[in-house]
DNA sequence: AATCGCATCGTACGTTGTACGAGTCAATCG
DNA sequence: CGATTGACTCGTACAACGTACGATGCGATT
């Protein structure tokens, strides 16, 4: 309920540079790290799952004591937090790539969006929370960027800025979600064959069996593109 | 891990009808039921959101034991997977809409979808998990019949019900995370300020402030409704 | 009156996030 | 060189949670 953002805490450095933090025994591990510990988060999530971070096995992989990573950070959000922005880093397009070529720039940067968090299924489903970290933030400015020097209006920015976030995001979401495994998937054709009769449509498309997701994905951005962007 | 459908579990009635549950004791409340936990449910997390809904909370609202919801619902989860299928509920069009009107159905539908979560911010958060109850699989199945009288091949039938999902969910959720109280308003204010060098465009559309949510919705579903749907 | 199945609940257990305070070591200062 | 400080670590402990288990109550059937 209380705001989080805050000001200065008393607790936890910034970090100045120049200061190596160097201390650790002989043959055991390196010092804690907020790094080390979100790329160790990272880790525990692609092999357990969202449910299978818990702070006391976080500590285990890091050789370190549970409460040992409460000095890096506030608490279990901020893990899931810190987690999310760093799996969705971004590099920029490739060469090939002309600084013309706004649409393939787009393309390339939401699909590598959806990629990567499909990369970490987990991703998906922390989604919906407020945090807004600086690689997503990096993304929305890439975006605003682009759209704005393909001509799209000042005025309009921000809906074309939020509607594709939006899109991808969906997208993203369903896919991590339906991405059934085999069992799960004789069960839902199972499921749904027993409801035929009052779900024909969804039967007739199959809608839950077989999907070209990433066709699906390239072509509705298309469509929203091109409403999205004024065609000259 | 293990599937969860499976058949018959011995347990949980399947409630025939013609029984009239009864048993209550005078002036108490009245029965337990799966439709009474999930109302209560419902106000509940309205009332204190994902993270208030403890069973024992729910259980004391109910004016019952903790233990003896657990007859009626398998886990907790289940309690959220009926909560979120409850919320989405849909009656159909009204009369206004004629039935030629597949855009104005749609329209109408997923309109109601966005603004039924939205009346409920917290059903946003459980949207990444595999549920499909029977009132999202109506809306689907309605959306399919929609699309299919519109004129949408079959082969295209899936990916245009896919499409328009994604992005109802990916803008309710979205709109659920950033419909910021006026505290956190005035943080990401300040934070944004901050860091205006970094995010100059972001800034300039002022992204995170003024936002005509709702109209920057239909816009984006007008234009994916003009690419997935062949005009004649 | 005896039996059965539906429905409820009290108690108890294991697991979790984390508050608290004591401990360790390097750098700094006198 | 000894004392002090501040960055960092961790053992212990606690409260809250989901829920397994078995006991209990009650109406209907025999």
């Amino acid at each position: 309920m209380a705001a989080k953002g805050g000001g200065a805490q008393g607790k936890r450095p910034q970090r100045q540079a120049g200061s190596v933090p160097s201390m650790q025994q002989a043959g055991s591990e390196p010092a804690l790290s907020i790094e080390r510990i979100v790329a160790t988060a990272v880790e525990l999530l692609d092999a357990e799952g969202v449910d299978g971070l818990k702070m006391r096995r976080l500590a285990d992989r890091l050789g370190a004591g549970a409460m040992s990573l409460y000095w890096h950070v506030d608490n279990k959000e901020e893990v899931f937090d810190l987690a999310l922005d760093a799996v969705l880093e971004y590099r920029g397009p490739p060469q090939r790539i002309e600084a013309a070529d706004w649409r393939g720039a787009i393309f390339h940067m939401l699909e590598d969006w959806r990629a990567s968090m499909l990369r970490h299924p987990w991703s998906a489903s922390l989604l919906p929370r407020r945090a807004l970290g600086p690689n997503i933030l990096n993304r929305l400015e890439l975006l605003g960027r682009i759209l704005s020097g393909a001509g799209v209006a000042e005025a309009d920015l921000n809906g074309a800025i939020w509607s594709l976030w939006n899109y991808v995001i969906g997208a993203t979401i369903t896919r991590a979600n339906f991405d059934l495994s085999d069992d799960d998937m004789a069960a839902a054709q199972q499921r749904l064959a027993h409801l035929s009769e009052k779900y024909p449509t969804i039967e007739r498309a199959r809608l839950l069996l077989d999907n070209d997701w990433d066709g699906a994905f390239r072509k509705g951005l298309d469509f929203l593109l091109d409403g999205l962007v004024p065609r000259q």
